[in-house]
DNA sequence: TGCATACTTTGACAACCGTCAATATACAAC
DNA sequence: GTTGTATATTGACGGTTGTCAAAGTATGCA
């Protein structure tokens, strides 16, 4: 008879167990927000705005889509957390909220 | 009359100039293939399993969807060049195309 | 109060998507 | 051939999406 040293069980990190319903659940919006080229561009041109932000009113030209129509891709885009508006009289200025894209990253190199 | 050191005008590096049409219109599908909590999970489990693949029909049953279902899903992975197959009798083997979320990562990183 | 600008919401339309049952195809073994 | 298993395709269904015109809301100014 031997004693045999065996490592007691544990759990797997969480990142190698397979992603639940619940992490899917919250991760498929972010993708979805940035599955359409116009709001891609739309993001793009956001971000490049850096921390000053971009007016509502300079997107709609370079996208060459209807005002409400950016106005829709940016409440998209807000809903999923990845942009943020800030009022200034009749203007409102998007900028990028940081981190939001954490997500992502933390599933691509899962 | 003094002559003053000018750089050459050169166009900006790529990645700080606003996402073309082409780049986001070739972007777009990629997040869309992963705008999908259920096809998030079968990514997940087939990444999960490595090199080696994993057979479609082990999939059906840890998603919880009919096998057309599964079958259509992974059809939309491998139109977006997420997931690769390969036929050995009547099984597809499926595993992930590596380097096939670079394009996600390099849109995060711009 | 009235008007102008910036933006949002509504409503409509065609197109697309997720899902499944039913059917079809591909392969292996007999 | 036939039979069985694994996977793909088809067709249909309700639900969602991108788009715009039209109408509504909000803010500033005279």
């Amino acid at each position: 008879m031997y004693y045999v040293y065996m490592p007691a069980a544990r759990p797997l990190p969480l990142s190698r167990r397979p992603l639940t319903n619940q992490q899917s659940a919250a991760l498929a919006p972010v993708f979805a927000a940035l599955s359409d080229p116009v709001r891609l561009r739309l993001f793009d041109l956001v971000r490049r705005a850096g921390s000053t932000g971009v007016c509502s009113c300079d997107l709609t030209a370079p996208l060459e889509r209807s005002q409400p129509t950016i106005s829709h891709h940016l409440k998209v885009l807000r809903d999923a957390g990845l942009v943020q508006a800030r009022r200034e009289g009749t203007w409102q200025w998007y900028s990028v909220v940081e981190e939001s894209l954490s997500s992502v990253q933390a599933f691509i190199l899962r």
